[in-house]
DNA sequence: TCGTAACCGAGACGGTACGTCTGGTCTTTTT
DNA sequence: AAAAAGACCAGACGTACCGTCTCGGTTACGA
């Protein structure tokens, strides 16, 4: 959204508008330094116990200039996180629903259960709930692309014919990932393959009895 | 909430232990005091917004005496909140499955669409992410009592002969609030009675099935 | 003033009144504990760092035993302190005035250079500086009873003829003791046994040329 | 009071130092603010019933702004009492020492008799019995500047002959100031005109009699 | 090519809340 | 009753960060 780049998936950016075009332009060397410096402090400190001073401090950057970028700790971190994590979620075409759903489950269970990204993906949850503009930003720039891509996958469900056309694709994805959330942020019981098996079981269980 | 009681599990409270029988006892309507400020804060402000020097200044009490009981605000807050909570949540006894299933589920919807009840459960489950003294006291005192009372209910529909003995309950209960805590954490999508009666067919089907 | 002490230089004590003859008696083993606490803190911390909370603990005592007895630190440290220094401060008759003052400032002298001594005479004066109570016991119970033992030494001089009868023994004892207390509590300049000798040759010179 | 003066004996001050030349500089108007908001305080309550907060409430300056100057409440008042201090006290030219000497302890009884100014100096004096930090900017900052007035006023006496080059100068300003100070901070007998005669008439007559 | 708007790092600004400490009092149980 | 123990209310302490502002200085546009 500030930077030119014409190909991508488009602005999955928090952060603020680039102002008029007079006077000095933003400098990337800034912004990533800022980055860098986020990604470290989240994988070392978690992002409750990451400061915008202890960034901008390690960054060498002035305070003022991520507050002109971002808002707060949390579109900052989100930032620093989302992308990345984005692209490890791939977008698998096995050819049948099943093997799609596990894919996606399994590539986010594996994901999380990197230390770091589960526990950065953690504090970001708990901070959207007591930053309203976060919150905007997680289900537009977050939850939304998630769901497109998802989307994906069910669209060519339905076109092979595995999957009715009027199914209750919100339901389905809340039945996928709602659980692993679950067990993200309760921490009650393991995430791991066999729990994504199971849990796409039961969803190819509830399709074929016509419930969803 | 937090008198003697001989007989029990005992101390599985977030809250600090009461030191030697020597001396002063903590008072007891020093303590129902900084509860009910808790409270009403919570309802007021929302936890993240609340503060311990709020509640000290409206309960007419010393931040120490806060202090000396719970460890953070998030110990603090989870007590005023969960004892009430919990009875809200009833045990149903309907004669099958689907019917209890349905009971829990929409008790829980409808606690958390009461505005204030909803809040203060997102705000905890945030604050869960952050404070681990506190994580350990909301699976111990909320997710560990809720599983309990859940148990009771599958127990009984296993006697009925309407769920496999070996059913793996753990993932049934996943799957019941693991879509539901999704939805009130990301606001993605609405959490109402037809939300809750799809997820329980869900389930039902998987277990007519035979995958859970 | 609490216990019986009928022979002795009389009430030095700036502790409280005992209470009526009603029930059990203030406990000597108490006082003693409490009173040795605070010589051992006054020796390690100096007054300023030491706290009521301190002694009491070290005294193995409670607080309210310390404060139905004195009513502030300083009062409960001069206690302590007092009556041990003015022991330590003769009541020299070598038969002249200048013998007799010399003694005096050197026994002063040489009570202050002990660290312990001088740390706590300086944090007692500090002390009387903010808290009136102690003032008043300050001048009531170590001022005037230095004064009294002091007049006696002058009285001596006078009935030797060695001082005039209507001489101004109030600003003698000022200048000999003034500039002790002016380089204890300012600390720039040395206090010795030379100082002391000065101080009384410009009293005697002073005496002689009739200007007290 | 606190400006950029290139020549001087530089950084006698009591403050914090300032820190390197880079960022955002110390604002005057902050401290201007300080300053008066202390002087008021310590002019109401005096030094032991003021507190830093108040200060930093009644300043509208945040309680940061304060210690990144000061280091304690000491120091603080300190700053704001010396300068003013200091500058009632006048360098006496009367051409003889007995007049010079006189005018200094008068201005200075006279001085400490308003009841805010010996208040404020008791509590100083007080405070630098506790205060390490502030007893070094006393010496430094006060008693100093103090002695190096009264040298210039010996230096002209010795000039003039009224005074031996070789008088013990220290005893002498310790025996000008010693017996005020010590009526000050004990309060056993008054502080005048007559009081300061007396004790200037007592090291005239020393002088004379050649034991300085 | 120059002026100027907006950037830059650094760090002070006014604030808020923290968690600790101490003061002096009050309430238990024990002696 | 007085004892020890320790909780009570109150509020200042000094610290940490917040998000904004100011400083001296730099950079790149557009007039």
């Amino acid at each position: 959204m500030v930077e030119n780049d014409p190909p991508g998936p488009a602005g999955t950016e928090a952060r603020r508008e680039a102002p008029s075009g007079r006077g000095r332009p933003l400098s990337d060397a800034t912004e990533r330094a800022i980055l860098q410096a986020t990604t470290g402090l989240l994988a070392e400190r978690g992002l409750s116990a990451m400061t915008i001073e202890e960034v901008a401090a390690r960054a060498h950057v002035g305070k003022a200039s991520i507050y002109r970028r971002w808002s707060s700790k949390g579109t900052l971190a989100f930032d620093a996180f989302v992308t990345d994590f984005l692209e490890r979620q791939p977008l698998p075409d096995t050819g049948n629903l099943r093997g799609d759903l596990l894919g996606l489950l399994r590539a986010w269970v594996r994901a999380v259960r990197q230390p770091v990204t589960g526990r950065t993906l953690r504090g970001l949850v708990g901070e959207v709930q007591r930053d309203p503009e976060l919150a905007d930003a997680w289900r537009e720039r977050f939850v939304t692309p998630m769901r497109a891509r998802h989307d994906a996958v069910l669209r060519r469900a339905i076109e092979r014919g595995q999957l009715a056309p009027e199914a209750n694709t919100g339901l389905l994805l809340d039945l996928l990932y709602g659980p692993a959330y679950h067990r993200l942020l309760h921490g009650h019981l393991p995430l791991d393959d066999a729990f994504a098996e199971d849990v796409v079981a039961v969803i190819m269980a509830a399709n074929e009895a016509g419930v969803l």
